[in-house]
RNA sequence: GCCGGGGUGGUGGAACGGUAUACACGGCGAACUUAAAAUUCGCUACCCGUGAGGGUUUGUGGGUUCGAAUCCCACCCCCGGCACCA
């Protein structure tokens, strides 16, 4: 049989050509840094993935863009470090080692094993030779070292606070596992325990976080930090407390509106705050106990929400206002939280909404301290919130509360009731787990000395292989005995090692240092690779995290700053928040939900970079959305076409100069588009752009003979522009068309602006806004020419209908409108 | 509830305050084929109209502007985070 020109020419044939390329680079080491070498550094940092299982969309979808756009900076000149590695410790493991009976070890690092594979198969351009992995002793040491650095400093700190605690399980559950108040395992009620735990004191830094001036990351991220902070000024004012058999002889309230505080009518107590069982009167204790128990039960959010009206109980107890002498109920209500300012609120009906509610209800006076304009003295209506002028205030009245606000501090503070004061909504970062599969945390109990470090030369504390995980009543190190049982450090008592684990936002805090130099052991990092490489220069990685992984590694870069281990004063000088990658259902993907997509089909099918394009393409990556694969065969057949266009060269010899001009323009237009979507990364719109050259050369193919210079311009550079977002088939064209390896090492093409621009425009021509015709004109065409070509046009007459034009509104290069 | 983001054809989406619906999926029609797949070409927001053409449309309602998907106000819905999932 016959066979035709089509068929003798090679079929992409993504399956061979990729893992013919992924050995090749691996080989050849293609994307391992040489840390030391010249030129202009460039550290892309993707976040590192959990090590749950195998890769699926959910990974891909991050690192997939990455990829490209550090693959990119390469190609513009720069040396880029692209490190990979794995967030090992933590919950999902020890559950899956409940259940399965593996250990967590075993499962976690199995999972490690297979993930590097999977990691290949993608094509990513990641340099192994840095990986870390966080459950290593030679990773967690350096957790351990800087707990103790600050636990000299004071900036880890023990205090008791509360933990969910399953009754039945006699086990601390995380909030993930407690479903409507219930434990997920057992369905028993779930009840808040106090513990003794560990904190990190983020609240010293809290100023400086608030500070973004050196770093270029979205609005959006820092709004949302800044807010997480929560800054405010305000008075302490202290409320006078005589009580018998009751120490305290004051309450301290935070207030940001001390213009108001002739107009408390209560002082509400947050239902743990510890004056509480002292000062309720036994004629109110039974309802002051269960409300507070109800409390413990309620999830922050509920007790918070502005939605729902304000609770609360009378303890019996009063204190004195000492503004203006007047006796003052004490309340205790849920939404007064202890850890916000000084676990106290005033109650200000007069001013403010939701206690104006709780006023009415409880027929409580509404007196009025701050009047609105225009106020004839008769009670309010509703709350009134703004700023007016004082009343009912003694010396402050006739004062606008504005002014107000600075001289009732002062005057608080000249009679001893009370202080300027700023407070902040972040609470200090509470850093221990009652778990196992984390860093121990490096301390010994010792009866007569307290906690003391360990030694800095006994790191690491290593984990114990053989403690017993499953759910019981303490921490599972706790049970273990040749662990817990050591001589304490300074005195050489017999003392009890701590048994709790931390948190693991501590290895995601710093773990981008450690890329840096995985094997040194005289620090965290080579201080001179540090000095040379940090801060990072982007990041990249879900918007999940925008605030709290986000600020607690700020935070703890300015610790490490002031232990002399980094010099910069921000870790991370560019960020990007790609949006969530969803399941079919619409719901995040993850294994517990039973959503995720596993890409290994479609990439069987149709490659790695087919997948990775279509990740790219099907949407803004800040946006993210549920995943559908129906749209891959279009990305195959873009690939197709772009195998084709530069393996299948057309006729040649062209002496048509306006088709060249066209094909020349193709070209520089797509080189310039794509760049721009590139450094902002729209990879789907710089994919629309490839897609559409591929369509105009097979026009250019079959409009005629080609000239053979602009047809080669044009494919070497759509190879170019190819390579970052699907490497492999570039790299295949590239060699296939005479290229020198690696086309990953090959400069990003430049445009000839000049090149780029049309000989002809499109005149839109509109009467009064509405679009009434659309004429051919020159590019340069000048404004008289071009409203005197609209007004000539046939269609817009029959709109005017005999009227004279009132306005005519030029747009260069773009419209006319006429109005009248 | 609070903080942040979003809502555009049948679907994913495109659009410096200036041609709404690029690019792609799907659908319909055609070519090639014994046939299917693949490939290629054409059509495809909605309504009225045989047609030329006209009208409507970017979650809802209002406003600013010669001109609004884009800016402002109010509302509805969806997504992320809310401190022990990571």
């Amino acid at each position: 049989m016959e066979q035709t020109t089509e068929a003798k020419l090679e079929r992409y044939n993504p399956g061979e050509i990729e893992k013919k390329w992924q050995e090749r680079w691996a080989a050849d080491r293609l994307y391992e840094t040489d840390l030391e070498a010249d030129g202009e550094k460039f550290y892309f940092l993707t976040m590192l993935p959990y090590t749950s299982g195998d890769l699926h969309v959910g990974h891909w979808y991050p690192m997939s863009p990455s990829d490209a756009a550090a693959r990119y900076q390469r190609m513009r000149g720069k040396n880029v470090f692209y490190p990979i590695g794995f967030d090992a410790f933590g919950l999902p493991a020890e559950n899956a080692a409940i259940k399965r009976g593996i250990h967590p070890r075993k499962w976690t690092y199995e999972n490690v094993e297979r993930m590097r594979g999977q990691l290949r198969r993608m094509g990513a351009m990641f340099d192994f030779s840095k990986e870390v992995v966080t459950a290593d002793p030679e990773f967690y040491r350096w957790n351990q070292w800087f707990f103790v650095k600050m636990f000299e400093r004071d900036l880890a700190y023990r205090k008791m606070a509360p933990a969910n605690w399953c009754p039945s399980c006699q086990t601390v559950l995380a909030n993930e596992q407690v479903v409507n108040g219930a434990c997920e395992r057992c369905g028993t009620t779930v009840v808040q325990r106090d513990l003794d735990q560990w904190f990190f004191r983020i609240r010293n830094y809290a100023d400086e976080l608030l500070d973004f001036s050196q770093v270029d990351w979205p609005e959006p991220i820092r709004i949302m930090q800044t807010n997480w902070i929560g800054r405010s000024e305000g008075l302490e004012a202290s409320f006078a407390l005589d009580i018998e058999n009751v120490d305290a002889k004051e309450i301290r309230v935070f207030t940001t509106r001390p213009d108001t505080i002739f107009g408390v009518t209560s002082m509400v107590l947050a239902p743990e705050h510890p004056l509480v069982p002292q000062i309720t009167t036994p004629d109110h204790r039974a309802e002051v106990e269960a409300y507070v128990e109800n409390a413990r039960k309620q999830t922050e959010i509920e007790r918070t929400s502005t939605d729902r009206e304000k609770t609360g109980v009378f303890t019996g107890a009063y204190c004195t206002n000492r503004f203006n002498g007047e006796q003052v109920p004490i309340w205790i209500a849920d939404y007064a939280l202890v850890w916000y300012g000084t676990g106290a609120v005033m109650g200000v009906p007069a001013h403010d909404e939701r206690d104006y509610v709780f006023a009415k209800k409880w027929g409580m006076d509404i007196p009025v301290v701050v009047a609105p304009p225009g106020w004839d003295g008769s009670p309010l209506e509703e709350a009134y919130a703004a700023p007016g002028v004082m009343v009912n205030s003694g010396r402050f009245d006739g004062t606008p509360s504005e002014e107000a606000k600075s001289a009732i501090i002062a005057h608080a503070e000249e009679q001893g009731w009370g202080e300027r004061k700023v407070t902040y909504r972040i609470r200090d970062w509470l850093i221990s787990r009652q778990r196992y599969w984390g860093t121990p945390i490096p301390i010994i109990h010792c009866p007569k000395d307290g906690p003391v470090a360990v030694s800095e030369d006994e790191l690491p504390v290593l984990l114990p292989e053989d403690a017993e995980f499953a759910p019981t009543g303490e921490s599972p190190l706790a049970r273990h005995e040749g662990f817990v049982n050591v001589k304490c450090p300074k005195c050489g008592e017999p003392s009890r090692r701590e048994t709790d684990t931390m948190d693991t936002f501590m290895d995601s805090n710093w773990y981008f240092v450690r890329y840096l130099s995985p094997d040194y052991d005289k620090g965290p990092v080579d201080p001179k690779l540090a000095e040379r490489w940090l801060p990072v220069d982007q990041y990249t990685g879900g918007a999940e995290h925008a605030v709290m992984h986000l600020l607690y590694t700020r935070f703890f870069w300015k610790v490490m700053r002031d232990l002399g281990v980094v010099t910069a004063d921000e870790p991370i000088k560019r960020l990007f928040n790609q949006g969530q990658i969803l399941g079919p259902d619409g719901q995040r993907m993850s294994k517990s939900r039973g959503n995720v997509v596993a890409p290994d089909s479609q990439v069987a099918k149709y490659g790695a970079d087919a997948f990775r394009c279509y990740l790219m393409f099907i949407g803004p990556w800040e946006d993210g959305g549920p995943f559908r694969v129906d749209g891959i065969s279009g990305i195959e057949r873009w690939l197709n076409r772009a195998w084709s266009a530069v393996t299948n060269e057309p006729t040649f010899g062209s002496e048509d100069a306006a088709a060249t001009k066209e094909l020349r323009r193709l070209t520089h237009q797509t080189i310039k588009r794509v760049t721009g979507d590139v450094e902002g990364y729209r990879w789907n719109t710089a994919i629309s752009a490839l897609m559409e050259m591929v369509n105009g050369l097979s026009k250019a193919r079959e409009a005629g003979p080609v000239d053979r210079e602009a047809w080669t311009e044009a494919t070497r550079n759509m190879t170019l522009l190819m390579a970052p977002m699907a490497p492999h088939i570039a790299e295949e064209l590239w060699s296939r068309t005479g290229g020198e390896y690696s086309v990953h090492m090959q400069s990003w093409p430049a445009w000839d602006e000049d090149l780029t621009r049309e000989d002809e425009i499109t005149l839109v021509v509109q009467v009064n806004g509405k679009v009434r015709d659309r004429i051919t004109a020159p590019a340069g065409i000048a404004e008289d020419a071009a409203k005197e070509l609209a007004l000539a046009s046939e269609p817009v007459a029959k709109h005017l209908e005999g009227r004279t034009p009132r306005q005519v509104i030029y747009v260069p290069g773009k419209l006319v409108n006429i109005v009248v």
